[in-house]
DNA sequence: GAGTTTGAAACT
DNA sequence: CAGTTTCAAACTC
């Protein structure tokens, strides 16, 4: 499998990154113009805010629309894509994959919910049909891979078919079309998912989820910053890293492309455009955290150096010659690339570009979601909006940490990853082993097999030390069995793509096998809708964002180690023990089991709320989770920020919280999940709407945002957490996502348009750094940018390592991030208070997800979900950046990606 | 850096 | 849901 896959990969990558051409496009030269390397902050200003920005108010609905443009047009690109890549898909194994694919695909889709969408993109597009498009995706497999080999979808998938071509595929798509819903076929699955990815609908739904994704990412970046140039190859790289992924990154690409061509054209372009400088300026910075968050759309980290090329071409393709180029992009290049690519054949749906956003690929998915919802415009305008908040989320998230990496030394990273961008990453990131998914299913065998491949790939990097922190800060991981698809793995479990630091061996949480993770996530989130749920979650609703309010969703279980040590996730996330955990001997310093308020005690909110009643721990979790999320983020950036607190974070634990990757990744979540998720974020939208002045709007944005979860929370958070409080301490902070971006978007985008949804989901994956879950305190939180000095934050104390982050984060996001703070703020919330711009920050997808997982309670609240966390680690930077680079190195291996190089 | 401990995640 | 196994991190040396 692994050999199969990988080749068919390379061949992908390489065509991917070869052909991309083009880049014609409006936004081509808007990017030219840009110097890649803007500085971060002005281009921030400029370009990402710019638009995001100022324009998020009331840019924000039109944007909106222009982003939904966008998912149509990649709609359309699918077919063209198809049509191009066809050819390819003729490839046996394309063949079997179409069919299976296809199936699969719409399980996945009708999974995502995105099967509207995709159908949509369909109709869109032109008139290929599904199948076609469907084909497509195989076909570009098959282009590059060939049958055998082909790459992307087949890598993962195909891994599988090489094992069990024809018949498993076919059997997966049965499999799928039943959904698939079992996990088992998880690896099925995640053919089937890539093919659907490469599928016209999966496509569209994953298309326009990466789109969002993607163009978050690029947006972000690049109004944020506006290294557009560089920003696309990241994206690229991302993109092109998995060739399984590559294909919905691809559609998601090539959403992107046709968004931004046709819609707004200049808009758009200028969004994709400054994305990718984005990327490329940050460098290895941005990407991290783009990746992350983009990651999934791009496939951040790993493959970018495919995906720039392919966002190239996209971008160029704005207009209409876009489909040809995206075409050819396809073919030639890898999935990835061929999202990239993607490019606006459509122009019918043309829409906008909204970014798909490779990295975020996952986030995509819930894009996806949303696609179908909006199937007209409304949708996609939303996951623009999405996106674009995640892009700026990343943007400034990426900046930041580009900045800090950077200057950590990163710095390689990131010109390595832009220099890897310019390689073609296919080789790299086709390694595929296998896809993931099917590894551990039925794979472990193959799952040795790629181990093998990665480690030999991989090679490399292996990164350095296998201590979980790189230099950044950030967490990584060093998975040796598990292929990080598994929550065991730091990485994935928080939702990130893993960084080039991460010492993972045959590593399929890269944007190389976007959908290979994101079949994996749906397929975990199937057995426990929460699993990606922030842990953490407030205590309190609102107020008290601080950290003592903060605690686990599940509790911990500690038996010897008397919640003293990181054994013991409570005190890991330096947050208390709640009446949730089961542990023996309680003496967590941050809190004991019974009491509420421990350390923080000053929570005084949480007094208030009440822990005391705790009733249920989850829901207090959830209702906290809610308001945590914003607090934590709060607290975050007010620790950050703000002096009140920070002292606390710091001090406490910086270390403690933070480990958790940096990547800002997300995945989304699996569309299942989402939808229950959605359902949970809901409710808690709606009651966060409630709570909050938000307007109703967010109800629906709510649901999209539950989606995409990290991103909500901003909403929340501003509400909340300005709101709140402050205060405080909270140190630990634990995870509070940085994700900021995201939750922008949605926010956004679930106000303005409607329906989404789905979208959102996706988004969720986002993610900050692993470790963070926890939430380091710090970093995360600071975002938000509490009331108090949000700026702050990072300033001092930003204890944990991923401080640097999520100062630069936070500056960022100050800049960038009001405006679209602002937007959302303003459209849902208003924002507490306090927090202004700031804050809104970000969060991250995770939160969602707490939220909902909380279970019962975070669903409520819309907005909780934020919070939770998610990120808290680390954000971003570190992890994001590493994978990106290891994208780059690894592009050259696709084995490497997972390794990371 | 190897080896042990730990508790969550995964599996049955 | 409980019991067991697997896993990777945390910790120890
Ligand atoms: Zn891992
Ligand atoms: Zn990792
Ligand atoms: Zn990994
Ligand atoms: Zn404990
Ligand atoms: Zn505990
Ligand atoms: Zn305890």
């Amino acid at each position: 499998m692994d050999s199969p896959e990988i080749p068919k990969i390379m061949s992908n990558t390489s065509p991917s990154s070869d052909s991309p051409p083009v880049q014609e496009s409006p936004v081509f030269s808007y990017i030219s113009n840009l110097s890649p390397i803007q500085p971060v902050k002005a281009s921030h200003a400029a370009q990402g805010f710019p638009g995001l920005s100022s324009p998020p108010l009331v840019f924000t609905s039109p944007r909106v629309n222009t982003l939904r443009e966008t998912s149509f047009l990649k709609r359309p690109q699918y077919p063209q894509l198809s049509s191009a890549e066809k050819p390819k898909a003729q490839d046996e194994a394309k063949k079997f994959v179409d069919g299976p694919v296809d199936s699969k695909k719409h399980i996945t889709q009708l999974q995502m919910g995105s099967i509207t969408d995709t159908q949509d993109c369909e109709t869109n597009s032109s008139s290929e049909g599904v199948d076609e498009y469907l084909a497509d995706p195989m076909e570009m497999d098959g282009t590059n891979s060939a049958q055998s080999v082909n790459p992307c979808l087949k890598e993962s998938k195909n891994s599988y078919k090489s094992e069990e071509p024809s018949e498993q595929a076919t059997e997966d798509l049965q499999g799928k079309q039943t959904f698939d819903a079992k996990p088992v076929k998880i690896k099925e699955l995640s053919h089937g998912a890539l093919p659907s990815s490469e599928r016209p609908k999966v496509g569209s739904r994953i298309s326009v989820d990466n789109a969002f994704n993607g163009e978050y990412h690029h947006g972000l970046h690049n109004q944020s910053q506006g290294f557009g140039g560089e920003y696309q190859d990241d994206c690229d790289h991302t993109r092109q890293s998995p060739p399984g992924r590559l294909q919905i990154g691809q559609v998601y690409e090539d959403c992107r492309e046709n968004v931004g061509g046709t819609s707004k054209g200049m808009i758009g372009n200028m969004i994709l455009h400054a994305p990718n400088k984005v990327k490329n300026d940050q460098g290895g910075m941005h990407r991290r955290c783009l990746q992350f968050e983009e990651a999934p759309p791009c496939a951040t980290g790993k493959r970018d150096s495919s995906s720039k090329e392919k966002v190239n071409n996209s971008e160029p393709p704005a207009s209409t010659a876009e489909l040809e180029i995206v075409k050819v992009s396809y073919a030639a290049t890898s999935k990835r690339q061929m999202g990239a690519s993607l490019p606006p054949l459509y122009g019918g749906s043309s829409p906008l570009t909204v970014p798909k956003p490779s990295g975020i690929g996952l986030h995509l998915n819930s894009i996806v979601n949303a696609v179908p919802v909006v199937r007209g415009a409304t949708t996609s305008i939303r996951l623009a909006d999405h996106y674009i908040g995640l892009q700026v989320m990343k943007s400034s998230a990426v900046v930041s940490h580009l900045l800090l990496e950077n200057v950590r030394g990163d710095t390689e990273t990131s010109i390595a990853a832009s220099s890897s961008i310019t390689q073609s990453p296919h080789t790299v990131e086709f390694e595929h082993h296998g896809s993931p998914l099917e590894e551990r299913k039925s794979d472990s065998q193959n799952v040795d097999s790629y181990k093998e491949l990665n480690q030999y790939s991989s090679q490399k990097k292996r990164k350095r030390t296998p201590s979980s922190k790189d230099s950044d800060g950030c967490k990584r991981c060093n998975c040796k069995k598990t292929k990080c698809l598994k929550l065991y793995c730091d990485c994935f479990a928080a939702g990130v793509y893993c960084a080039e630091t991460c010492a993972c061996q045959g590593c399929f949480n890269i944007p190389d096998y976007e959908d290979t993770v994101l079949e994996t996530r749906q397929q975990i989130e199937a057995r426990n809708p929460f699993a990606f749920a922030p842990k953490i979650v407030q205590l309190e609703e609102e107020i008290q964002f601080t950290p003592a309010s903060a605690r686990h969703k599940r509790g911990c279980n500690c038996k010897k180690s008397m919640c003293l040590k990181k054994y013991c996730e409570c005190y890991q996330a330096n947050v208390g023990c709640s009446s949730g955990c089961r542990c023996d001997g309680c003496k967590n310093v941050y809190g004991r089991k019974g009491d509420y308020g421990p350390i923080d005690h000053g929570v005084t909110k949480d007094m208030i709320s009440d822990k005391a009643g705790k009733e249920t721990f989850d829901e207090k979790l959830e209702m906290v989770a809610t308001k945590k999320d914003a607090l934590s983020i709060e607290l975050y950036d007010s620790h950050n920020h703000t002096p009140l607190t920070p002292s606390i974070q710091c001090s406490d634990h910086t270390d403690n919280v933070p480990k958790s990757p940096c990547l800002i990744t997300s995945y989304l979540r699996s569309p299942e999940s989402d939808l229950t998720v959605i359902s949970s974020y809901e409710k808690s939208t709606i009651s966060s709407l409630r709570n909050s002045e938000t307007s109703g709007i967010l109800l629906e944005t709510s649901k999209e945002l539950s989606d995409m979860g990290y991103y909500c929370w901003q909403e929340d958070y501003d509400n909340i957490g300005i709101a709140d409080t402050f205060s405080p301490r909270h140190d630990a902070a634990p995870t509070i996502c940085h994700i900021t971006p995201l939750s922008d978007l949605c926010s956004k985008a679930s106000a303005s348009s409607t329906s989404s949804r789905s979208h959102w989901k996706n988004a969720s994956q986002i993610q900050l750094c692993p470790g963070s879950q926890g939430l380091s305190s710090n970093s995360s939180l600071r975002w938000c940018s509490s009331p108090l000095t949000p700026m702050t934050r990072l300033g001092g104390t930003e204890c944990s390592p991923g401080v640097d982050f999520d100062h630069g984060l936070s500056d960022i996001m100050q800049e960038e991030m009001p405006e679209i703070l602002k937007d959302i703020s303003a459209t849902n919330k208003s924002v507490k208070v306090s927090s202004p711009n700031k804050k809104r920050v970000s969060p991250p997808h995770n939160h969602n997800h707490e939220l909902g997982a909380s279970s019962s309670g975070s669903l409520r609240s819309g907005r909780k979900f934020i919070l939770k966390a998610v990120p808290s680690f680390p954000p971003l930077t570190p992890c994001s950046s590493s994978k990106g680079s290891n994208t780059i190195q690894s592009t050259g291996n696709l084995h490497d990606k997972g390794r990371k190089k």
